[in-house]
DNA sequence: TATGAATGAGAATTCATTCAT
DNA sequence: CATGAATGAATTCTCATTCAT
């Protein structure tokens, strides 16, 4: 009874998923509306995942594997880390604006993983928020970030400050900054602070 | 037809429903166990809310109004608008603390209110994170933030630190990090960075 | 525990009664409505009335007492047996058009009385049904009705006839013939017969 | 979302829906109620029918197609329309005898459809209404019916003669006049008058 | 008597999941 | 593999009725 992976159905069905929940939310959607707009039959889902919570759940880690993917690609090509924290945050950024049906379930239904999936245990978010540990890590290291600075603190602090800026942008219809500037600014105010 | 409030069973199913939407999440709650907790029947829930929807926008709002004012009134006592945002930072915390069921409440079910109840608009929230945006204005007029920080990118990145700290802290079950350090920690990254 | 009758407030509680009973429906109506419409409080209504279907109980043989009281007193003055007759679909429509809620309750709400209320045996009907039968069988008793009518047929037509006629009244919103017309047509075909 | 018709399912629960209303009475009847007669699970009920009112409708219509059809093909064998008046009052009798549940929920439970289905516009009912009219209109023509007789009074009449009788007949036990007898007399009635 | 807040049994409807074809 | 009709458990919400005040 396992499941087929990495088919053309499989894949549809988790294009189909990640727009609707993206629209409707989990809860809110139905598994022949993702059947619908998968084109297959509503049985046919369940051929490729157990269950509903198993779409979101699969969803999920198959775009984790990719961006973690791609961040680490990007990231490595900077020496500096400084640099890192601030491609970092504009890959995030950009990330989030190529793919907000994926960004809106990240931010607003596997928030609520811990509730209705109780043996979850998100591994993926913690690898990419360990990416900006290292970096930190590795800052202090180099003696080019403060001692006192706590990596545990610092990664959630720099990714929540990202996360929520991209929340605003995912939600807001019409986008009043450019990626570039938000990103720019936000690793400005972890690597220099606001004050002047 | 309009709903009782200020009563003594309204906000005993507030309490009841916040604890029990941040055990189990929103989708998960009966009204039966929002009733069964509170100690009413369930049709009395529906004397005092609408739906069940109405109860999470009313616990949510009952509640914003209370830490607005608390907010209001604890950072109106500093006139430096460094020691401002420290203070927000720890008030925050502090509040998180102190309502963890409220707190997992507003960062995880809340998130959805935008896909589940189109028409809410969540203006409390808004206010709230206003009140950093003002902080951050009255620093650059005071020439002690720098010009071109953007308050509405700086708002927002200050507030999603402190609150991806925060669901860290709710979620995790033993605290590694006390609240004033994290507080310390996360106003300093942004008034002064962590390069060093 | 026996209800208090005859009261003010007993009456307007079957005022009320009528005229939401007559607009939504018996099953539709609420009681909380009839209480509103009868200025009194919910808890009231049963103190004059055993239940819902008490109300609707009272309220029929309330009305068909002075319905019947009413038609007795018109008929009786016509000596003639068809004048009779005559005078009855008269009177029972013009009882209709001055009444139309009650009308209403009668032809759609009551043809339930057998359903949903077993116990209810429908006595004030089989009475008025009752005036018309009289009056075939002294028709043919004076030799003016054919000796081969049978009672028990010609008052169901006829009442049939009359009651069908004012449906079409009670229910459509501009009335196309008067009473009179109607009244005398229908007198007419059972009289004389259309045939010509 | 299209509903299924003319399958096995649907049938079997318009009949178990017919037997349940007749029976109890449309506000009475449970859906789970049709569904267990019908031996279909109460889920399977909704992919047949919209609601409970649409069972109510759909119930109606499919059986009155079959009832005006009927009615049409027996009439038109007949030339005379006094004798057409005929055939309708006993064909009328017949197709209550031979569907008592029908005729029951026709006369009880429809009456209520103005009520609690306002956009149910009964046209069937209109139709078939109609038959009586043209007789009426064409024996007018033909110069055999009186020409004061006006057609819509004089349908609505004979209708709820026969109507009235046939209540009378569902609703009681043990019948005391035979169905050609009921209908000999009521066109009598209505073609010769009860004076004689 | 009168009130109206509280009750809780009850019912329609939904929808994830199954399984015969 | 694919289908989609069928299932039936589960849940929100309603409202007649009660009863403490």
């Amino acid at each position: 009874m396992s499941k087929k992976k990495n088919t053309d159905k499989y894949y549809r069905i988790i294009q189909a998923a990640t727009k609707m929940f993206a629209r409707k939310g989990f809860y809110k959607t139905r598994i022949s509306e993702i059947a619908m707009e998968a084109q297959v039959a509503d049985g046919t889902v369940y051929i490729y995942f157990d269950n509903k919570d198993d779409i979101l759940i699969s969803l999920f880690e198959e775009q984790m594997k990719v961006v973690i993917d791609n961040m680490v690609g990007q990231i490595s090509k900077e020496g500096d880390p400084a640099k890192k924290l601030e491609k970092f945050a504009l890959v995030h950024l950009q990330l989030i604006e190529q793919n907000l049906d994926m960004a809106e379930i990240i931010q607003v239904e596997l928030r609520q993983s811990s509730k209705f999936m109780k043996e979850y245990k998100n591994e993926k978010f913690a690898q990419y928020l360990d990416l900006i540990g290292e970096i930190v890590r590795e800052g202090q290291e180099k003696g080019v970030f403060k001692k006192d600075v706590i990596p545990g603190v610092a990664k959630r602090a720099f990714f929540g400050a990202l996360d929520e800026m991209s929340r605003f942008w995912v939600l807001s219809t019409r986008k009043q900054y450019d990626i570039r500037t938000a990103a720019k600014q936000i690793s400005e105010y972890f690597l220099n602070g606001i004050q002047g």
